[in-house]
RNA sequence: GGGCGGUUAGCUCAGUGGUAGAGCACUUCGUUCACACCGAAGGGGUCACUGGUUCAAGUCCAGUACCGCCCACCA
């Protein structure tokens, strides 16, 4: 091993390039490696078959990362089965833009054209972010890639509605949808956001039917008026009282509408009086039901193009902003305008167009939650399934009690297609395919045009995936899952769900865990966007600072928060521990010439330390982990290693390794270290550890750290007194070193002597940690400056280095440290109730500091006195 | 309007009742052959505010302010 030709810098490129191909080709991610009758598995939320890769699936598939690998070298048998979600508007999107790039629409090509093509833009460009996953060196099994519209998947999501649909629990129904005019199709209330944008509000004027007046109502869409049916006001509205029942003339059409009385209409807005289109509104849907108008002969303006439709008028077939203006201009010329004002609209954008969701009467497909949502809330109460943090319990069991119909149709061509039949009269089945159907009905069918809602399918994810309805030895073993890791945004969109299909088709919960990551903020607190040109790509932080620190960056911020922030400093910081780890581990491989395996005997305090603090670190890790909690497990390591090992221990025993009589203990020792903390880090750190595991002398080449045992600290090295023993040591050399710069003496350099009094064990790694030649229990005779650690004074000659007066200075400001230190202290064991109430171990703590502050503070008096004398 | 978080050093954050912590940044010193992407030492905090519980509160309780997110509503 010549080593000190290897360059200081770790290189991540081609280790990491090297250690991925090895892995895969040796089988490393397959459960079939080993296997075991302990099981562990994750079926991966699966990202979008269009998706590209972002921080926030940097740190979600990290941290599965990190599971798997953990649990595989505790001996478990792992399954991490990966995929891609079929996405239906997402997809769908991309290849319509590729058509308008051609200056065609999916009507142009019609449906099984359009799918074709779909399909054939899958198979060549999906899934990218599959191959970008690799890259950060997630151990997922390959061979087991699942895709939510493979043929057998497609079979499971059919199979799960004609259930549901048998069961009565799946029905169609007119209903007010979101309607995304852009994408054509109905999206649900979570794939919409609120939006303020400035906009008018207008006052118009509805004239009574018997000319006797008016009644003023306000509107954000005029162009909905063409389709009201009534105007509403509030029973306990005053104003209108006498007007109660009669009719209005709705302007610019030949209708009459009644002025009718609802509790909807908020009397402290506007006139009080809201116009109702039960077409075009939700809440004026609901008012309308209960005026108890038929749903089917409601008068409607807009159609699925964002069209008005109003035959017979000038605004039929006008787009709805282009008809809102003429509607206006007509009623200002008919004087019907009372005012316009500015105001800040609400309005619902689609989250997948950016449109202005269009609210639309029409014919869906629905699914009734409430029998559904039961148990998926108890097996949340009873901790059957458990959040971590906890605090998502709440969130989850607060939607699931509010749960509402699920609108289940889409109108998209890409997407499972709603396996619903009719014939010519009208009578619906549900069949796996139009054979099926034909046999079910008894004629020939028609099939329903609509596709499901992408979460539809999601929602099979953990079962599905392992080869459900087929009772396959996969499902078997690796259902229930063990874990689901996911972002706080798709709680009710998919994990509540898929707790839902799991309990109902597989009677059991689909994992036992549920991990809600932190949402990754820029360096100064945004979202991270594309949009907003504040998204940050991954794959340029691998290039530059290596997979290892990409991952090390988010993990090591990553515990029960709510957002993280991810910026250069961080990732630096990842990659400057790499390059520690690198290079600690040249100094150890440089050290290990003629090694020998072999027990660790003769053991000095810094071995005995060094181990139990590893045997800490590897137990912090564990728990950590169980905990689902990066952050911890990362700076317990981070700790270890910079702090205790490289800093102290292989700074103590550079001596001993000098030296060929005394170097084979302290050899077995870096040994122990370094392959014990690169198993530990290896989930986090997975190349660089392999890369370093594997230069240690004796390691096999076939072997790999993934199915290595987690190390397991032997007894005697649990929470060792060489702890305390070396805690006081690092105290005196801290305190030893802080006296030579005082004084302005080299820390390279070796002085003659530093007098220790009042500590009777072993100095030697004092003497060589602080720089002395020599260490003598005694008190200097020449001029010397002191300080007192632990009750242990140590002393060092300054002879001709000291300014009496600076010296003077600085003893003061000791003793007034010292004294403000005291107060506090002596105020609580002056108080007869804390030294009553207090507990016993509490009120003796403090009874000694005070001694020991006591004690200290008169040698700090005889130290001033000496150079008030001076 | 309802809910969930947050407010601790210049910055980013740990800290589940008992002497306020880490990393970065900062100051000073240092290239002694693992590492300057490094080492050593140091300075720096009324723990948002107000009350309460307690011998003891950053920590528990109540309220206030500000920030973030989620849900609902908004003619």
């Amino acid at each position: 091993m010549t080593d000190s030709t290897l360059s200081t810098r770790y290189d991540p490129k081609q280790v990491e390039e090297k250690w991925y191909r090895n892995w895969e080709f040796a089988g490393l991610f397959r459960p079939e490696y080993r296997r075991s009758d302990r099981r562990y598995c994750i079926t991966i939320p699966p990202p979008n078959v269009t998706g590209s890769l972002h921080m926030g699936h940097a740190l979600c598939y990290s941290i599965q990362d990190v599971l798997g690998r953990w649990k595989r070298m505790q001996g478990f048998e792992v399954l991490v089965l990966p995929g891609t979600d079929h996405a239906g508007i997402a997809t769908q999107k991309v290849v319509e833009a590729q058509l308008k790039a051609e200056g065609k629409t999916r009507f142009d090509l019609g449906r099984e054209l359009f799918v074709d093509r779909v399909w054939k833009w899958k198979d060549e460009s999906g899934g990218t972010i599959l191959k970008q996953f690799k890259r950060l060196g997630f151990a997922y099994d390959w061979s087991r890639e699942r895709f939510t519209m493979d043929p057998a998947y497609h079979d499971a999501v059919l199979k799960v509605f004609i259930d549901w649909y048998e069961r009565g629990l799946i029905y169609r129904g007119k209903r007010i949808v979101n309607w995304d005019p852009g994408l054509k199709t109905s999206v649900s209330d979570i794939e919409v956001y609120d939006e303020v944008r400035r906009g008018k509000l207008y006052h118009f004027k509805y004239p009574l039917a018997d000319g006797s007046g008016h009644v003023v109502i306000a509107t954000t869409r005029p162009e909905t008026m063409l389709a009201d049916v009534a105007v509403a006001v509030n029973p306990k509205d005053a104003r209108y009282k006498n007007l109660t029942g009669k009719m209005l003339r709705l302007p610019l059409t030949d209708r009459e509408i009644p002025l009718i009385l609802d509790e909807y209409p908020d009397p402290e807005f506007g006139s009080g009086a809201v116009k109702i289109t039960p077409a075009h509104d939700p809440n004026d849907y609901e008012v309308g039901m209960r005026m108890g108008i038929d749903i089917n002969t409601v008068p409607v303006c807009i159609d699925e193009n964002a069209k008005v439709i109003a035959e017979g008028t000038p605004f039929h077939g006008l787009d709805r902003y282009e008809a809102r203006k003429r509607i206006v201009a007509e009623m200002e010329a008919q004087g019907l305008v009372e005012k316009i004002e500015d105001y800040d609209i609400p309005l619902k954008i689609s989250d997948r167009s950016g449109q202005v969701i269009e609210p639309l009467l029409s014919e869906q497909w629905f699914c009734r939650m409430k029998a559904l949502a039961a148990p998926a809330i108890e097996a949340v109460r009873s901790g059957n399934v458990k959040f971590t943090p906890e605090r998502y319990t709440d969130v989850y069991l607060s939607w699931m009690e509010n749960i509402r119909d699920w609108c289940l149709s889409r109108q998209l061509w890409w997407g499972h297609r709603v396996p619903v039949y009719y014939t010519d009269d009208g009578t619906a089945v549900a069949a796996m395919n139009e054979r099926e159907a034909e046999v079910k009905a008894g004629k020939p069918v028609t099939a329903d045009p609509d596709v499901l809602d992408t979460w539809f399918s999601s929602a099979l994810w953990p079962f599905a995936t392992l080869g459900w309805p087929e009772e396959t030895d996969t499902l078997r073993d690796y259902y229930p899952t063990n874990v689901l890791v996911t972002a706080r945004d798709i709680i009710y969109l998919w994990v509540a769900r898929m707790i839902m299909d799991g309990l109902d088709q597989m009677k059991e919960v689909p994992f036992r865990d549920v991990y809600v990551y932190a949402t990754v903020l820029t360096d100064d607190g945004k979202r991270m966007s594309k949009s907003l040109g504040t998204g940050v790509d991954p794959l340029a932080y691998i290039d530059n600072f290596g997979a290892d620190a990409m991952r090390f960056s988010l993990l090591v911020q990553t515990g029960h928060n709510q957002e993280i922030r991810f910026g250069d400093k961080r990732i630096e910081e990842a990659r400057n521990f790499c390059n520690k780890i690198w290079n600690a581990s040249r100094f150890v491989l440089m050290n290990l010439e003629g090694y020998e395996h072999g027990e660790l005997t003769d053991l000095k305090l810094e071995d005995k330390w060094i181990l139990s603090r590893l045997y800490g670190c590897s137990k912090a890790v564990n728990d950590a982990l169980k905990n689902y909690n990066m952050m911890d497990a990362c700076k317990a390591l981070n700790e270890f290693f910079w702090s205790d090992f490289c800093d102290w221990y292989i700074e103590i025993v550079k001596s001993r390794l000098a030296d060929n009589a005394s170097r084979v203990t302290p050899q077995r020792v870096l040994y122990t270290c370094m392959d014990s903390f690169c198993r530990l880090m290896h989930p986090f750190m997975p190349h660089i550890t392999e890369e370093i595991w594997h230069k240690l002398p004796g390691v096999d080449d076939g072997a790999f750290l993934d199915y290595v045992d987690w190390p397991e600290a032997p007894e005697e090295w649990h929470d060792s007194p060489a702890e305390a023993e070396m805690a006081i040591r690092q105290e005196i050399v801290r305190s030893a070193r802080n006296l030579r710069q005082e004084f302005g003496l080299s820390p390279g350099l070796v002085l003659p002597t530093l007098h220790v009094v009042g500590f009777d064990g072993d100095t030697e790694m004092i003497r060589t940690q602080a720089r002395f030649e020599k260490i003598e229990e005694s008190t200097p005779h020449a001029v010397h400056v002191s300080s007192t650690v632990e009750g242990v004074d140590i002393h060092l000659p300054v002879e001709g280095l000291v300014d009496p007066a600076k010296e003077l200075a600085r003893l003061e400001k000791e003793m007034t440290k010292l004294q403000e230190e005291l107060k506090p202290i002596r105020a609580r064991l002056d108080n007869p109730s804390f030294v009553e109430r207090a507990k016993p171990e509490i009120v003796e703590r403090d009874q000694q500091a005070v001694g020991s502050l006591e004690a200290q503070i008169d040698k700090m008096n005889t130290r001033i006195s000496q150079f008030r004398a001076m």
